[in-house]
DNA sequence: TATCTACGCC
């Protein structure tokens, strides 16, 4: 359970009594082990033997012990260097086990006592601090070598690049470091390059770490199990799994045989990317090679699994995993709260928690996160309020991730003042809200019930103090909040609770709110919180709510200050522009097509379910076609089937009739079609509730608006059926193309490039 | 000369 891998030992220079020392010292006690040092005394071989003994003690997390046997050996050591020594195998050891306090505890004695100002202690320290996470404090090591008299070394270097990588420090300031490395004469290695990969695995920067891969080749450094291990983390998360493939097929070819973390890495990889087969094949693969499963592993497959439902399978994992002595750890534990929370079972999700407890597995920020998302997006709040307040008295500080998980909840429930008052909560307490907080508040409008506007024209978050929190002062709802416990998030609990998921507000609908997404955005721009592409579906998935065509309309053209490209593309369409605005059109699709699978389909699914929404149909019909030809849906269509799945409503409305033209053209250049036609919808797996079946619904509405001669399938909710005689029939008749040509509510008639696009239309279909 | 590298859960 250390937060590092041990060190292995290949040094052999200690003598076998340290070995038989390490024994003694692990079946002693504290109070024996002085006894032990003190009789061994003679016999022990100067630092080889000590350090051996503490860098053995640490990989068994024995760093009290550890410690004991330091200070013994630095109180009997009279040379400084070997003082030096030991203390930067202690920093090591300690950094290891995540004792970042007690390894600068030991650097500054060191230090003050006059052994600790060498290069190897500083970089030990540095890489402890990085180990946990504390950049800042690794940089500040880093900085003040030069005033002790210090130059960097190699391995300073590669300390500090690794650090970066593990406390999110951005690429580009990264290579800044990199670039003073080689400036001051110091050439990089195999692990320089290395680290350099996990900096890009952390962002997901596959191209950049390709770079990476090619500049070691060049510069004539060799590769390793590390080396291919990070890489395809970074390809992984950068979403580029057909290409992670081929780099892992390569491995062989280098000698280098993919191991336990190559395939943890793919298989989560091809879960994230939704190739949920692919990974279970790989899982497969890697039991079959007898590649041993490790504690990451295990949780890997196990959160598939509970991710899908599939609890049994999950289960079977579980047992698996502790009939070869690896016990459930609070990963574990997170993966099935969250899986049974997705599906709604509460009682599931309450036995684990208490089990975990039992079972004195610690329930960590993530375990609490989940609990009470699960409980606040199920309207649960009582519930969500009481694990929020075990929460605080566990002494666990809220992050970013936890807020905006709540306020996610709450938005998605249609409670955006709640939400709003959730965010100026954590503004309070010092916690940043960052891109997702805003994405969530941003896609809230339109969904919620109030008319209020909670950002005014400035920007400025609204002091909210509304009717029912004055309510539920006056009943003492929040009685149980008292006895210090002054916390507005459990107040806000405590009244929703009380209002049974406000359900109360969420009929009355009042005036269009959408244009207070400008004041969202005006404050984001303020706070220099980038907006991404999921903000932007956001917006366009709030116009697809709003009623009025001039509203949104005006949101988009005022949007177009804040990103001309972005929202001049979407205003455009809407206003059935084409020319000009398809080929900007063709560079954003460019731009979304280097992100992953299904951040890109959320775009072209918001994108058409905003075009089709206020009757631009033809110009819905195209985007989605270029998400088709951009491969955005995996296999959309055949001659005989068409998958709606992974689509919005939109999305797949327009593509239905982009499909049945299709295959007109195919009955009407003479061919046959094929026996049986089938339209699959899903059973809403993919929709935010699970089993929702609304796209099913929409298509059937759809098909039988048209006569389309479709049924849905006997033994599959999810799929319409027909044959292809009777489909062929259908399509013959005189009236039937015009009710598959799709057609805008607006053109921009004085648009020239009008024909150009008729022709991209045919020549697509 | 002691110091440095990969995978999982919100």
């Amino acid at each position: 359970m250390h937060l590092g891998r041990p060190k292995t030992s290949t040094n052999t220079r200690h003598t076998s009594i340290a070995e038989e020392v390490l024994q003694l010292a692990l079946h002693n006690g504290q109070s024996g082990l002085e006894r032990v040092l003190v009789s061994f005394e003679s016999k022990l071989c100067g630092t080889d033997d000590y350090t051996f003994l503490l860098r053995e003690l640490g990989n068994r997390g024995e760093y009290e012990k550890a410690i004991k046997c330091f200070q013994f050996a630095v109180r009997r050591e009279r040379r400084k260097t070997e003082q030096g020594k030991l203390a930067s195998s202690m920093i090591s050891i300690l950094g290891r086990l995540g004792k970042v306090e007690l390894a600068k505890g030991i650097f500054e004695t060191a230090l003050t006592e006059g052994y600790g100002n060498t290069v190897y202690a500083f970089s030990a320290l540095i890489s402890a601090f990085g180990r946990s996470g504390y950049i800042d404090e690794a940089i500040k090591v880093f900085d003040s070598m030069k005033n002790n008299g210090l130059k960097p070394n190699l391995v300073t270097y590669n300390a500090v690049i690794d650090a970066c990588g593990k406390g999110g420090v951005e690429f580009k300031r990264v290579v800044e470091i990199f670039d003073e490395m080689l400036r001051s004469g110091v050439q990089p290695d195999r692990i320089t390059f290395n680290s350099l990969l996990a900096v890009c695995s952390r962002g997901g920067l596959w191209e950049a770490a390709r770079n990476l891969f090619s500049e070691m080749v060049h510069r004539g450094i060799d590769q390793d199990i590390f080396t291919y291990n990070t890489l395809l983390d970074a390809v992984c998360k950068g979403g580029q799994m057909d290409l992670a493939f081929e780099i892992m097929a390569e491995m062989p070819t280098k000698n280098i045989l993919p191991n336990v973390v190559t395939y943890s890495t793919m298989i989560d990889g091809y879960a994230k990317a939704g190739r949920f087969d692919d990974a279970l094949n790989l899982f497969n693969e890697m039991k079959f090679l007898g590649i041993g499963l490790d504690r990451v592993s295990y949780n890997t497959v196990l959160s598939i699994y509970a991710k899908l439902g599939r609890f049994e399978e999950a289960l079977d994992i579980c047992r698996e995993m502790e009939g070869s002595g690896i016990r459930k750890d609070v990963v574990t534990y997170n993966a099935l709260l969250g899986g049974y929370g997705k599906q709604g079972k509460y009682d599931e999700v309450r036995r684990l928690f208490e089990e975990m407890k039992a079972q004195k597995v610690s329930p960590n920020l993530l375990t609490y996160s989940t609990v009470i998302d699960v409980h606040s997006k199920g309207g649960l709040y009582e519930e969500a309020m009481n694990v929020f307040r075990e929460f605080k008295q566990v002494g666990l500080k809220a992050d970013v991730v936890l807020y905006s998980a709540l306020i996610d909840a709450l938005c998605k429930n249609g409670l955006v003042e709640s939400a709003v008052s959730f965010l100026d909560e954590m503004t309070k307490e010092g916690i940043r809200p960052n891109v997702v907080t805003y994405n969530s508040i941003i896609d809230a409008f339109g969904r919620s019930a109030t008319s209020e506007c909670v950002f005014d024209a400035g920007g400025e978050i609204s002091e909210l103090q509304t009717e029912s929190s004055s309510l539920v002062i006056e009943l003492g709802i929040e009685g149980k909040a008292t006895d210090g416990e002054d916390n507005q998030i459990i107040k806000i609990f405590g009244q929703l609770a009380a209002e049974k998921g406000g359900q109360a507000k969420k009929d009355c609908r009042g005036k269009q709110e959408i244009l207070c997404i400008l004041g969202v955005f005006q404050k984001m721009h303020e706070l220099e919180i980038k907006p991404n592409v999921v903000t932007f579906s956001a917006i366009l998935n709030a116009c697809s709510r709003c009623d009025s065509f001039e509203d949104a309309s005006m949101l988009l053209e005022e949007l177009r200050l804040f990103d001309n490209q972005v929202y001049g593309v979407a205003h455009g369409l809407l206003m059935g522009c084409r020319e000009n605005v398809w080929i900007q059109a063709q560079s954003l699709f460019d731009e979304v097509k280097l992100m992953d699978s299904s951040t890109a389909s959320a775009f072209y699914n918001a994108l058409t379910d905003m075009l089709w929404h206020f009757g631009q149909k033809r110009g819905a019909q195209l985007v989605v076609l270029e998400g088709k030809r951009r491969q955005v849906w995996e296999n959309v269509w055949s001659n005989s089937c068409l998958d709606l799945h992974l689509m919005s409503s939109g999305a797949a409305r327009a593509m239905v009739h982009a499909w049945l033209l299709n295959i007109r053209s195919i009955v009407f250049e003479g061919h046959e079609l094929p026996k049986l036609l089938s339209i699959l919808t899903g059973w809403g797996k993919h929709s935010k509730v699970v089993g929702d079946g609304a796209l099913r619904r929409t298509v059937e509405s759809l098909l039988t608006g048209m006569g389309a001669p479709f049924q849905l399938a006997k033994c599959n909710l999810g799929r319409f059926v027909s044959t292809g005689p009777v489909v062929t029939a259908w399509l013959r008749e005189s009236g039937t193309l015009k009710l598959l040509v799709l057609h805008d509510d607006r053109t921009q008639s004085e648009n020239a490039g009008f024909g150009q696009i008729s022709n991209l239309q045919t020549l697509t279909l």
